[in-house]
DNA sequence: TAGATATTTCAAACATGACTGAAATATCTA
DNA sequence: TAGATATTTCAGTCATGTTTGAAATATCTA
């Protein structure tokens, strides 16, 4: 296979990816594409500019997107001296954090549900409505809990 | 407490809910709201133009938004005979459907990951960072078939 | 069937937020 | 320090998707 079928192979993928992490986390595209991208390229560590190049988007883009990305803790930021590029990685550790992150935020559910109950009252199908919402959403989070991830 | 006060009360944590669903879920506003305010209405069962007057939404949105919410399982449509209007309640189970529909929709990961690992090869830091990936992502899943939830 | 009321459809308005280009700033080499 | 290169900022553009008003349609009562 050339090496531009292969690069074009790469880049269907980093769409795909890309497509991923913008239905089921809410990501914009081109942060999906960064993350695709970190995630099969060779060498791991990049540089805006590379970054910027390969999936076409502006600098001025990935500026932004990089500095999000290593604010929320799934990129890391490598700066080599001598040399005045930054480059990044994707963390070993990214998937499992977007995870444990999203169960997190569901937890402000709970003191919905507790409000909610409390303007109800504690009795009648309003409490239940309630109550069945609270119980699905601590579900998953008291799984989390209990067994956690082994790598 | 006099009864626009309660109103109100009951709005505001309605208003709650669906920035809950916005922020969570990627769910329009409205939608949100009309899931809030089935949760916490009384009675249980309420017409199109209820609903719209309570969560000051106009008509329209509500045909599109409550035809939305019965297809997807989440609002059950109630008719009954000599009346003209539709009724519409909340299903019992709907935040359980919602997060089993989240976590079936996560294992588009998997082969997106399987993908990924036929185009880098077998070995290497890229096979490792996919596999990460993919382990993530299918952790939850395994998690929730093992652990149903009962009610 | 006629009249009244509720619902649905659809084109247009609107809001939101991603993305970019250009200018300003920072960081390196020589 | 001067020059070269990379990064950051920010105001404006653009695309996307939600919401609405108005007209058309459906469903009921008498």
């Amino acid at each position: 296979m050339s090496t531009e079928e292969q690069q074009d192979r790469l880049l269907r993928w980093v769409e795909r990816v890309a497509a991923f992490c913008v239905e089921e986390w809410g990501l914009p595209p081109i942060t999906g594409r960064i993350l695709g991208w970190l995630m099969i390229c060779d060498p791991a560590e990049q540089s805006a500019g590379q970054i910027a190049e390969v999936i076409q988007a502006s600098r001025a883009s990935l500026t932004s997107n990089m500095r999000f990305l290593t604010a929320i803790g799934l990129v890391k930021k490598v700066r080599r001296p001598g040399d005045r590029t930054s480059y990044y990685r994707i963390e070993d550790d990214a998937w499992q954090k977007v995870i444990q992150r999203k169960l997190e935020s569901l937890s402000a559910f709970g003191e919905i549900a507790d409000e909610g109950l409390d303007i109800v009252g504690g009795e009648g199908h309003r409490t239940e409505r309630i109550k069945a919402a609270h119980d699905s959403l601590t579900w998953l989070q008291n799984l989390a809990a209990r067994h956690p991830l082994r790598r």
